[in-house]
DNA sequence: AACGTTGAAATAGTTC
DNA sequence: GAACTATTTCAACGTT
């Protein structure tokens, strides 16, 4: 048998503790991810398009290498589907376009 | 301009805020990913075995009216299999839908 | 030349038709995974509950002695923990343990 | 109750068909596994590398996955952009992926 | 509120 | 047997 004996009430103590520390943390996790939720809800409410910060929040995990070549596709694909005029973030990247 | 006038600075501040937010917020999610992770290992190292650990935590979570729900459900679908009938587990469960 | 003789050619062939070999058996593979996502599918869709049916294949694949000493090391940590007294499956094997 | 119940035969052996025919299947691919041991344990005795050819068919296979969603990716855009319709490959394109 | 879709986590398999 | 990688499973999310 490995490490839980039948008489060793060290043991399950100790089995105890590992269990709900593990429970402890997960519940905080849990919140965090409420807290998440409330943020996102917030931002929709004030007019924000949370599947766009969802996108951004993504892209900015990335690396900036891998980062700076996605943006620039998704741009391009953007610009092609004319889904950039009517958001602020597109009237930059389209007058940024602009420019370059 | 469609839409965003002379406040977009405003705007884009706010967007700004949400996303760190959430940023902030996934880090601790992720901390605590390691946190768990740790727990885990530790236990590993004293002897627990994780796998079994993580089931228990699995069960435990569900609260008790889901599991005895999940728990009718799997012997109903395993007695429909004839699967009780050889297995410890599978007699007591056998007299108990027996008697109910 | 350096160490390859005249019939590299030849095992030049021999790689690649061990290699076209594995990815023919890869794409069979992978076939069947789809396979299975159908049937599991075609069940959902017919009122099964899929986690379930996976929770019985995955028993059902343990073989009869595996099968006995997790149950049994699981019930060691459950009763560790004083999880097993209320719940029905619980009652069960705590019983069991006092007569073996 | 979902789809099992007491005196409902048929569903018990809808039931057991289902699992029965996922494990069939996940037979037949541990079967395919233990081919694909075999070829590379057949390499290995005439001199090859495995673990060089597990990378050359990794890159292989990530190739073929990256055309492939390349390829996708093209037709969502020239499909929002109509350029599909009036072409051959278009159409053939097209109807595929109503199909999908 | 069921469905498919996607992203994260867990398990299994491989290598050293 | 420990670390790394690949596959499978699970949970969250948006959609209908």
């Amino acid at each position: 048998m490995s490490g839980v004996g039948d008489n060793s009430g060290i043991t399950a103590e100790q089995l105890k503790s590992y269990i709900e520390r593990v429970e402890r943390l997960n519940a905080e996790k849990e919140a965090l991810t409420g807290d998440i939720r409330e943020v996102f809800s917030e931002a929709k409410a004030n007019g924000f398009d949370v599947k766009i910060m969802r996108q951004i929040i993504r892209i900015r995990k990335m690396d900036a290498d891998d980062r700076r070549e996605q943006e620039a596709l998704l741009e391009t694909y953007m610009a092609a589907l004319g889904m950039l005029a009517d958001t602020p973030l597109g009237e930059a990247a389209l007058s940024r376009r602009g420019r370059e």
